[in-house]
DNA sequence: AGCACGCCGACT
DNA sequence: GTCGGCGTGCTC
């Protein structure tokens, strides 16, 4: 059959705005499909993996050489139209282009691109049926171990080696990193059953009193395995071979005994690679009444809504009630994703999934390896054809995850939705999560539920207009309380010199009666270190960082400053470099000073501190909040990392260090974020018939949030500023875009910012604020200033994006700014 | 984003 | 005489 020439348009991996053509090889033409990848040449040396984005037959205008399609990496799409869809959605929305959405979107281990090495698989049988160019690439891998695409092409002479490549690939005589990320080996175990002859008990018995004369080990062995499997509770069929030797205490000798007496059987198993528990979808718990009201209250706003709020406080077990949503989707055939923010995927939630739906949830997170994501993308994407056979049905994963290739999305959870980790801030898309899941809601016809106990305003204020449906739920799970708050002045307590270091008297006398009565406390400090910085004592000389617009913060145990912005280390300055005093003082605290001071105040003690610098290491996060909840530590020092959806028994006492560090804060949303940090914190306050307590250390106890929190009046602080919000346009009345420009050199910046904004004001006028410094003017050498652009909510957002990328466009082009960065951040946080 | 090409200053 | 700095333009 002859066919016209096929060409196909294709999304690199790059920050270009146009998509490229590129002619279809006649070999290729039945082949080729739109969401697949292929690997095609860019410019003169590179080459790279492309989405095919379009198949046409129209030859395209313009004057350039047009290259072919190199080869075809996937026969089947591994994105499909939804995806595409969203990914266009996206980068409209976002100002940022489709390449830059498909970096984002695929797992590393799908983008091949020309830096790839290339080396022999070490498990290669190499037959003979080698070419001559074949065997001459297998012969270079030998002698220098890894090559480059280029590399292959130098040696062989030739424009493109990825024919040769392919081959080699199929006869799996070499493997690419990224290709041996791709093909992932299962995972296999061994398991033990029971031999399928042993049905009946009377079997069993003549078997077990065969063995009590001639083989004890193997008699306890199989009373054992019996035990733990189909007399057990979970009444499983089978168990790993490694569990059962070990709880046996038996040997490999005695089991190999069994398998040879037919009466057991070892097999080989593939598993997924998360571990799972138990399978037991019994371990699903019953909803308690009010948690039952809220289901059904959710359910019944479906009818009409699309995406739901659940606004329940604390300890309410949002948790059980997304599980019983979940499980109904299952019920149904339908896909659920479930999402929580960054930090908020720790073990006691991934635990709770897999115990409830076993091998049907699957993880996804961008701290996974790339096998892992690699896997879950094709077990997500062949629904039917997964190669382990089990389906993972649900995914819970943090904000990535709403790009895998879901077909038959039923439920969207997006859990604590009002999470600034939802929001990618670098790099584009600067996307947020939550309003994509709303998006991939209407895309896929799914459901979306929003959980919260301080729901953003921007969310709370749809609920109320009824956009969302709105469900509330105010009962703590088991009728816990919540806990009292009190405000603790700062001020009159120096004033009084009753502060004990950190220490107001009502935060020192809660701590020590939590401590004697054997109970917990949480101290809540927004600042990791020791001191936000140190000074000179005579005459005021800060010690800043050399790349960044910030003063170094001091970090006593490693006895240096550190710039929390770059990282730039020096050691601690004992005398000034203005006046050459040596009266260096160190001004406010951080999490390790609060540390330093209870270990003084409260030697017997267990101090345990959660912040970056002690989470770097992996586990280290999940080794503390386990050390924390089997009371192994009396007292969690920590930033914003305690206050994030952690459920502790044992905590009475909840320390706020200082609010005024929240409530200064220059953003508008700063009053919101106060608000929901201490409610948060306060959360982690509370047991069984024993109510928490909390205590907000501030200069201002009369500040009407400080007010709003203790009185626990969400809606009072929302309303007021909702009014606020609307008289100085923001959200959630105006769209906010922030265009963020940066340079090296500081006089640049400035004209480049300036010209940006007047052209800005010639469109949208008073709308446009700045171009302002951020709170850290440079980072890393780089100077920065943000202009603020407010839109109203009057469908011509498009329009007014198209002309500032325009602007931006423009500005980026003119002479002297090619050393310029701008970017436009959409909703930013 | 990279990378090649091109145009002006201090060097073997 | 050239090496290399950045500033500019191009990639199907």
């Amino acid at each position: 059959m002859i066919v016209e020439q096929l060409f196909a348009d294709v999304i690199l991996p790059l920050p270009l705005d146009y998509h490229f053509t590129y002619r279809v090889p006649s070999a290729f033409q039945f082949r080729i499909k739109i969401g697949a990848r292929v690997i095609v040449q860019f410019g003169k040396r590179k080459f790279f993996s492309a989405l095919v984005y379009k198949l046409h037959q129209n030859t395209p205008s313009g004057e350039f050489e047009m290259k072919d399609i190199d080869a075809i990496l996937d026969d089947d799409p591994i994105i499909g139209e939804n995806q595409l869809k969203i990914w266009e959605w996206i980068a409209n929305y976002y100002c940022c282009t489709l390449g830059e959405v498909y970096k984002a979107a695929l797992p590393t281990g799908l983008k091949l691109e020309s830096q790839t090495k290339i080396s022999l698989n070490p498990d290669a049988i190499i037959t003979d049926d080698l070419t001559d160019k074949e065997t001459a690439v297998v012969l270079l891998l030998e002698s220098r171990k890894t090559a480059s695409i280029q590399d292959l092409n130098q040696f062989l002479g030739q424009q493109s080696s990825f024919a040769i490549l392919k081959l080699l690939l199929e006869k799996n005589a070499v493997i690419v990193e990224e290709q041996m990320r791709e093909s992932y080996k299962p995972k296999l175990v061994s398991m033990v059953r029971l031999n399928p002859e042993y049905d009946s008990e009377e079997k069993l018995n003549a078997m077990l009193d065969l063995l009590s004369r001639k083989a004890k080990k193997q008699e306890q062995l199989l009373k054992v395995f019996l035990a733990e499997t189909l007399f057990g509770n979970l009444k499983l069929t089978e168990i790993a071979k490694k569990d059962l030797l070990q709880i046996a205490d038996a040997s490999d000798a005695a089991l190999k005994g069994l398998d040879e007496k037919q009466v057991l059987e070892v097999f080989q198993k593939e598993i997924g690679r998360i571990a799972r528990t138990h399978d037991a979808d019994l371990l699903i718990k019953e909803l308690s009444e009010p948690q039952q009201i809220a289901h059904d209250e959710i359910l019944a706003q479906f009818e009409t809504q699309q995406t739901v709020l659940l606004n329940g406080v604390t300890s309410s077990g949002k948790t059980e009630i997304y599980i019983r949503l979940i499980e109904e989707q299952l019920k149904q055939g339908k896909q659920v994703l479930y999402l929580v923010p960054e930090i908020g995927l720790t073990t006691q939630i991934i635990t709770r999934l897999k115990t409830a739906f076993g091998d049907q949830a699957g993880i996804y997170h961008s701290k996974f390896n790339d096998a892992e994501r690699v896997e879950i993308w094709f077990n997500v994407l062949n629904e039917k054809s997964g190669k382990t056979g089990q389906q993972y049905q649900v995914i819970l994963g943090a904000r990535s995850a709403i790009f895998l290739p879901f077909k038959n999305l039923g439920l969207i959870i997006v859990d604590e939705e009002h999470e600034n980790s939802y929001k990618q801030f670098d790099p584009a898309p600067r996307y947020n999560a939550r309003d994509m899941a709303i998006l991939m809601g209407n895309v896929h016809g799914a459901k979306v539920l929003l959980g919260s106990a301080t729901p953003s305003y921007e969310t709370y204020f749809n609920a109320r207009s009824n956009k969302y449906g709105l469900v509330n739920l105010t009962e703590r799970f088991q009728g816990i309380e919540m806990p009292e708050l009190f405000p603790a002045n700062t001020q009159e307590a120096y004033k009084r010199k009753q502060m004990r270091s950190v220490f107001t008297p009502e935060l020192y006398n809660e701590i020590a009666s939590a401590l004697h009565n054997k109970e917990q406390v949480i101290l809540f400090q927004n600042r990791r270190g020791f001191a936000p910085f140190v000074q000179c004592g005579k005459c005021g000389w800060i010690p800043k960082c050399r790349y960044c617009d910030v003063s170094m913060t001091y970090h006593k145990n490693r006895s240096s400053l550190i710039c929390h912005y770059c990282g730039h280390t020096t050691s601690l300055v004992v005398k000034c470099k203005e006046c050459g005093s040596d009266e260096i003082k160190t001004r406010g605290f951080g999490t390790e000073k609060i540390e330093d001071e209870i270990k003084l105040l409260f030697p017997e003690a267990r101090v345990a501190r959660m912040d970056l610098d002690t989470t770097r290491a992996k586990n280290a996060y999940e080794q503390l909040i386990w050390q924390f909840e089997t009371g192994k530590v009396d007292i969690l020092v920590g930033t914003q990392m305690v206050t994030k959806g952690l459920d502790f028994d044992h905590v009475r006492v909840v320390g706020v260090l200082n609010a005024d560090n929240l409530l200064n804060y220059p953003d508008f949303r700063s009053y919101e974020r106060s608000y929901q940090l201490i409610m948060q914190v306060s959360g982690r306050a509370g047991r069984k018939n024993n109510r928490g307590k909390v205590i907000v250390q501030t200069t201002q106890p009369n500040h009407p949030v400080i007010q709003d929190v203790i009185s626990n009046d969400y809606y009072k602080l929302f309303s007021r500023q909702m009014a606020e919000r609307k008289m100085f346009r923001y959200p959630p009345y105006y769209r906010l875009i922030k265009i963020v420009v940066k340079h090296q050199n500081k006089e640049r910046l400035d004209l480049a910012a300036m010209n940006l904004a007047t052209a800005f004001r010639n469109i949208f006028n008073k709308n446009v604020l700045g171009p302002e410094y951020p709170v850290v003017a440079r980072i890393q050498m780089w100077f920065q200033k943000e202009i603020l652009i407010k839109l109203p909510r009057d469908g011509k957002i498009q329009e007014a994006k198209t002309k500032i990328m325009e602007i931006i466009n423009r500005t980026k082009t003119q002479p002297n700014n090619s050393q310029l960065i701008i970017y436009a951040d959409v909703d930013p946080m």
